[in-house]
This record gives C-alpha cells, sequence and structure tokens, in this order.
DNA sequence: GGCTCATGCCAACTATTATTGGCATGAGCA
DNA sequence: TGCTCATGCCAATAATAGTTGGCATGAGCC
C-alpha cells in the first residue's frame, strides 16, 4: 500500500481520521463481527455502524461477506483488512503531484491582496 | 512520531485529510515560505490559507516564526515539521485504547434492536 | 500624506458530515 | 400467527468544517 494517490490517500485518511471508525477497526482487527453485534460490543446504534462501516468499506479498509448462522439468519460479518502505510512529508508531496483538483480548483485568486 | 495517543493520532490524520493542507504541507516541504507569499503560489486568499496553516501548526506539521525582511518588514515564515508515521492496523488498536470518550460516549445505547 | 505590502481576525454563509428514529423486509421459532 | 433478530435505508436535524470579503494595524517608500 505505498503508492496510493492523492485523493485516495486523502480518503483514507479521512476514514481513519474518527474516534467511531478507529474503534470499530481496533474491534475488526481483534475479530471479525456481524453488524448487529458489533453494534452492542461498542455501544452504538446500528445505523449510525452501518454508516461508518461503509466509509471504512469504501475506503478498503475492511471486507464484507454474508454468512448464514448455524439456524440460518443472513449475517452480515465485517472483518479488517490488513495495511501498512508510512506517512512521511515526502510521501504527501509525491501525492499531491496526484490530486485532482476538487475542494481546490480556482487558479485565479479571486482577488486578494 | 511512534508513540501518539488517539487523539493525537485523529489529530493529525484529520489535518492531513485535506487537499488544501496537503498542498500547503508539500510547498513547505519544498522550501519554508511566508503567508502571502504562499497563498500567491498555491493560488488561494490568505484568509483560507491562514486558516489551514493554523491547523497545520496546531497538529505539530509546521512552524511559524518571525523574520524581519531587508526593508524591515514583518514576515511570518512558515517551515514544514519532518514527521514519519507508519500506520497499521495495530497501531490502530494501540491507539485506540487511549482515546477520550469524545464524540462517542454513550455507554447506553438508545435503544436501536 | 498617500500608496504598497504584510499580518490578523471576524462575521456570515455554504457545504459536509454525523447521528437519530423510524419503518420495511426476510427468516427462524414457539 | 405473533415474537425475535438481522439487514437496509431514508428523511430530518444537529454539529462541524470550509470559504469569502472586508476591515483594522504597522511599517517602509515616493
Amino acid at each position: 500500500m505505498g503508492e496510493l494517490s492523492g485523493d485516495r490517500l486523502i480518503e483514507v485518511l479521512a476514514t481513519l481520521a474518527s474516534p467511531h471508525r478507529l474503534r470499530v477497526l481496533a474491534a475488526l482487527t481483534g475479530g471479525r463481527a456481524y453488524v448487529s453485534q458489533l453494534a452492542r460490543d461498542l455501544g452504538i446504534s446500528r445505523a449510525l455502524l452501518q454508516v461508518h462501516l461503509k466509509k471504512l468499506e469504501k475506503a478498503g479498509l475492511v471486507t464484507a461477506h454474508l454468512e448464514l448462522s448455524e439456524d440460518g439468519k443472513a449475517l452480515k460479518y465485517y472483518e479488517a483488512t490488513p495495511f501498512s502505510l508510512h506517512l512521511t512529508p515526502d510521501v504527501v508531496a509525491v501525492a499531491v503531484t496526484t490530486l485532482s483538483n476538487a475542494g481546490d480548483g480556482d487558479a485565479v485568486p479571486k482577488g486578494n491582496n
């Protein structure tokens, strides 16, 4: 996971920059779990947890797959994806060169100064 | 910079997770600069740049100091702080243990399920 | 004095993200 | 059938973050 684009880098960083998601990830690092179970473990609502799980999944930090329990219930198990990201000023400098101009853009400043 | 608390980790991640701040940091990695100059280089307003610089400074990613130019003008120079942060699931798991319960909290879920 | 350039800061607005509650579905089980 | 448990999703609100423009200050310079 050494060479991600600036956009991907930001996605990953933004995803990790949240207490909830960090806790979710930590919980899953300790072993997989299905949604409702995880919500109970962490003491947060399912709706909230799902939003965070989706963001984590989108960033590629967790993966999900359905599984049938012994009694036939469909459970959605999530598990953490291993990753390794070494951040340094140089890594940042390189990533910036591949940034799409979203959230920025204006090649012509509005006239300050 | 291997052992930061969960709160600090989140602060750093959140600070880096922005195209503007990433660009600012990259620009400063290439050499120090004072505010107005940097704003022109990046093509953004000073007001905007200052906000981002403050956030970067708060997170310890850049430092600032006043300096007098040859003609006596007070210039505020910023420079990038070297850092190295190796992110892995385990690092996250450890960081989580030192998270203050802000933005989370509710030991008792509201009653979902 | 009047012009330029640098800094700092605020009030106001817009855009995003976070969070809650509720509702609907599908499948075992007594 | 009625109850439980799991999933998914949406509409509405709350809370943050991002941006802009303007205004004030201080210091050289013509």
